[in-house]
RNA sequence: GCGAUCGUAGCUCAGUUGGUUAGAGCGCCGGUUUGUGGUACCGGAGGUCGCGGGUUCGAACCCCGUCGAUCGCCCCA
């Protein structure tokens, strides 16, 4: 015997409630999107390596250490997706949908990066992502935020707000880039070791670092807003004054920018609050969903210029957050005591029946009769339907009908026992879970769920 | 890439200063009892102690390496 394969340092096998709340997560989203006309796209998982690393900008992190590339057996190099965006806008540019401009597409699905796995962060990890291209006006920017809040709503998640902020328009962004560097550069010996590295890389990131030693500068460092276009300034109070009016809470966070180079005017994400039960589960990673307007990317790609905003949310946090919230399923339990195969049939097409009307049900059927009950019982089920022998010559099948007790030790008490033979053609299930079921003949009609 | 902690049964973990055939609970399988049965009791299967070296008369335990996990840093979602 040789040894089992180890799965791949960063990859999970997610089982159970985890893949529970993963689908549940997935589900809420399909539904939200399609509420705002969202159109699905699928796309692949990977694209030239020059995809990403034009798109996002050879200097970030991303490009130069954390992407997972390989060369084909053409020499060509190759890149797993590390992000939704650039492929999206890679596609955008080489189909042509400009000619369905304005373009609101949805996606979701796995990503890649080579970086250390910690909590909620995994090499291969997923993420539901939407993005309206060709749209320059802010009412984009606000619908795109909408569904996001609706979604976590409706992931029941609370505590989590919406930080904005704005990047201004390419000069904007360019003007204060520079007076940070200015500003920084007069306390250099004095900023931390990797704020005096970012200082030349990616300034913008020295003022969300957590280092007592930058937080000083940080408070008085030059403000984007000083730096303000007229038409960026408009752009960004339009945005906000939709966000009012669409009932979105939001806060101004100055020092929100974000670590890719192509975002232009809105940047924002959603964080839990401090001390909430989400920021609770997460560990250092806070934030739940993020993105921005990224007018410059259409371009790096070799495209005309297209405003275009989006956002992304990691679907492993979400669902760590959503837990144990998660809608159980209701479930019906149908005990076959009988080794009558005359027995089962008759079993077997109250089953069907149930499963065509749209009941969840779980067949017990192998191991010993106790063993039967046993796993039936464990599974929890809303009601439980008992096939068994008929007592009397002549008699016909019989069917145990009850309600089982949700609690454990309350089945013997709780518990309403409803015997009912097939010759009656009536008897009563919960109705919290499937209103009446009224046997017609020799088929079972079901009535939904008031 | 860096740091800390940790790898013993399917799962959660014990395992005393290194000392015979490595334990428990849960789960799994079989059985007895309980009126339709989630309980209780009896029995059973299941581990080359992550892997590879080293120290020692002797290593689950000490040392080195390696792989993996967890948490944090960098970065980011």
């Amino acid at each position: 015997m040789s040894k089992t394969p180890q799965a791949i340092r960063g990859t999970q096998d997610i089982f159970g409630p985890d893949a529970e709340a993963f689908a549940f997560v997935v589900e809420t989203f399909e539904r939200v999107r399609k509420l705002y006309r969202f159109r699905r796209v699928e796309m692949p998982v990977f694209e030239k390596t020059e995809v990403f690393s034009r798109a996002i900008g050879e200097t970030t992190d991303v490009v130069s250490k954390e992407m997972y590339s390989f060369d084909d057996r053409g020499g060509e190099s190759l890149t797993l997706r590390p992000e939704f965006t650039a492929g999206i806008a890679r596609a955008y540019l080489s189909n042509g949908w400009q000619q369905h401009a304005p373009l609101k597409v949805a996606t979701h699905g796995p990503l890649f990066r080579y970086e250390r796995p910690q909590k909620g962060r995994y090499r291969q990890f997923h993420q539901i992502d939407a993005e309206i291209l060709g749209a320059a006006e802010p009412q984009a920017d606000v619908e795109l935020l909408a569904m996001a809040d609706q979604i976590i709503r409706e992931l029941g998640i609370e505590g989590v707000t919406l930080h904005l902020n704005t990047l201004g328009d390419g000069d904007s962004r360019e003007a204060w880039r520079g007076a940070l560097v200015e500003h920084f550069r007069a306390v250099k010996d004095e900023l931390s070791e990797d704020s005096q590295e970012r200082l030349e890389k990616n300034p913008l990131r020295i003022l969300d670092s957590k280092d007592p030693r930058d937080r000083r500068f940080v408070a008085d460092a030059p403000k984007i807003d000083a730096y303000l276009s007229d038409d960026a300034r408009a752009f960004f109070d339009a945005v906000t004054a939709g966000l009012d009016a669409a009932g979105v809470k939001w806060t101004r966070a100055e020092s929100l920018v974000r670590g890719l180079d192509y975002y232009r005017h809105t940047a924002f994400e959603f964080i839990p609050d401090e001390g909430s039960e989400a920021a609770g589960k997460l560990g250092s990673q806070s934030t739940i969903l993020g993105g921005g307007r990224y007018d410059g990317l259409m371009e790096s790609l070799g495209g005309a210029p297209t405003p275009a905003v989006g956002w992304a949310a990691g679907i492993e946090r979400l669902a760590m957050i959503v837990g144990d919230k998660t809608p159980r399923q209701q479930t019906a339990a149908v005990v076959i005591e009988s080794a009558e195969d005359q027995i089962t049939n008759i079993a077997m097409m109250y089953v069907r029946a149930m499963r065509h009307n749209g009941v969840p049900v779980l067949v017990y059927r192998t191991g010993s009769v106790k063993k039967r009950f046993d796993k039936a019982l464990k599974d929890d089920p809303a009601i439980m339907f008992v096939f068994k022998n008929p007592r009397t010559e002549g008699e016909a099948a019989r069917i145990d009908v009850r309600v089982a007790a949700h609690k454990t030790g309350e089945l013997n008490k709780g518990l309403e026992a409803r015997p009912a033979t097939l010759s009656q053609n009536l008897f009563l299930v919960d109705r919290s879970i499937w209103g009446n079921a009224i046997r017609k003949g020799s088929e079972l009609s079901l009535f939904s769920k008031q």
